[in-house]
DNA sequence: AAGCGTAAGGTTGTCTGACAACATGGCAAC
DNA sequence: GTTGCCATGTTGTCAGACAACCTTACGCTT
């Protein structure tokens, strides 16, 4: 595993990608990048403890001859690893592992991903369900009319996306930003667009077709005029118990599907 | 500003740091590494939407000249806005602004540092404060007794740093970190632990004389018992509130040094 | 005139070699 | 034993080259 040879990797990884564009496999590794994957292998090495904290790691060489790529792929792969706070480098010393009291990114894929794809998304689903009722109470409490403005501006626009059941799911992501953004914490606006970023594929389910036949695009609303009010009348708990509310109808739309998934 | 010479500015900051090495400078741009300079002056165009979502990148060769570095350096600069689901890189096309649906990392730390720092520490704290609480609900309905004996052994070791009026800052991390591990939800747990990182320096003041003088490692001593006790009688709610309003005091001290720093 | 295949040039991905800047350990001089 | 210097190793940066790939334009065919 240690010595492993990326290009040899790298070119199973393109059969198997030539495969999927064949419809033979769904969604195996991804060639991507050499640095990519040399990036990947140091992170899970670095997730599985093979280092401990403050040990240095191989040299730049000694890495690039043990995964069979040169020294500038893996230049690019510890430049990552430092950016995200995992290692230090020193020049003329070397890179060592970093504790993590020096982690500087937050980022929810997993680079073992040996876990249920469901699961994760329910965990991140849980995460958002915190985050945005605080932020909601927070925006009752702090929104001016400019931020009423922007919410009523994203929740209109929803509204005639229903009436025309076309895809609504930017305007969906406009009124929660916006809702994060009227609690004037720029911190929390930013990690609820994060969040909100994370789902860009699964949220869309809302919006297709089958989201209208079942009815949750237009359940969705009444709960987001709900919210809306709710934040105009600055009644920060009910804005917080609705959107926690809100959040919890998608995570039992996600329990339903791991049941199916069982049943199988 | 675009075509700033990037050794130019390097040089200014080397001399900075030295003078900043004797003491005549408290802390100002660091050195870094020239590949650090052009992530930010490139992360720093990025959020001043000089180019549009979609637009292409200059060449690397043209950044590379542009901002009088060599294309290496450039493409580690790339490498980490890629990396963060800023921009795009086709082969053969060039580098694109991707939209912000793409966002694969969050960080705390502004390109654009002109927030008053006291101002982003409550922001955070504010975050800390949402998600925590969330955590502690979650961990009341959720723990096991492995989750109780790992809170409880952070308890006593912090419980004894108190008694030796010792740093406890790390068994303090530990404490909050296990409460969200018993949350069994590892995004949470994940998400805590970044945010725990986010105050390596500041949340040490509780621990020092400073901190034993005014008390604030006795009271918050006593938040944490009660926290524990609520989870270990899966009283939900209580947790709940008992560990916001144990942020709710690092936020308040926070608020007073920023009147302290007004009256200046 | 419209469509299509091909060739040319441009751009990113990767490799190689080189040198500068810095760190570390050992050795010699005191 | 301590100090200072030097050889060696490592990271940071540069330059050039080629492969893989994309885009565009040109010329040919229909």
């Amino acid at each position: 595993m240690l010595s492993d040879n990326l290009t040899l990797e790298r070119g199973i990884a393109r059969a198997a990608t030539a495969l999927a564009d064949h419809g033979v496999i769904s969604a195996l590794a991804r060639p991507s990048s050499l640095a990519d994957e040399a990036y990947h292998s140091l992170l899970l090495q670095l997730d599985m403890n093979l280092w401990k904290v403050g040990d240095k790691l191989p040299t730049e060489k000694a890495l690039g001859e043990s995964l069979g790529v040169s020294r500038a792929v893996i230049r690019e792969a510890l430049a990552r690893l430092r950016a995200d706070g995992r290692i230090e480098t020193r020049q003329g010393a070397g890179a060592f592992v970093s504790d993590r009291s020096k982690l500087a990114a937050f980022r929810t894929d997993h680079a073992n991903s040996d876990t249920d794809p469901l699961k994760q998304e329910l965990e991140i689903l849980e995460l958002r369900q915190i985050v945005e009722a605080g932020a909601a109470e927070l925006a009752a409490a702090r929104r001016h009319e400019t931020d009423l403005a922007n919410i009523r501006t994203a929740l209109e626009a929803m509204l005639e996306s229903v009436a025309k059941r076309s895809d609504g799911s930017a305007h969906d992501d406009a009124f929660h930003n916006a809702i994060a953004q009227a609690s004037h914490n720029s911190q929390i606006a930013k990690f609820v667009e994060f969040l909100g970023a994370q789902f860009s594929n699964s949220r869309k389910a809302t919006w297709d077709d089958i989201g209208y036949g079942v009815g949750i695009a237009a359940v969705g609303q009444s709960d987001h005029s709900a919210i809306y009010k709710a934040i105009e009348l600055q009644d920060g708990a009910k804005a917080k118990r609705l959107s926690h509310a809100h959040v919890q109808r998608a995570i039992d739309r996600v329990l339903l599907r791991m049941n199916d998934q069982k049943v199988e």
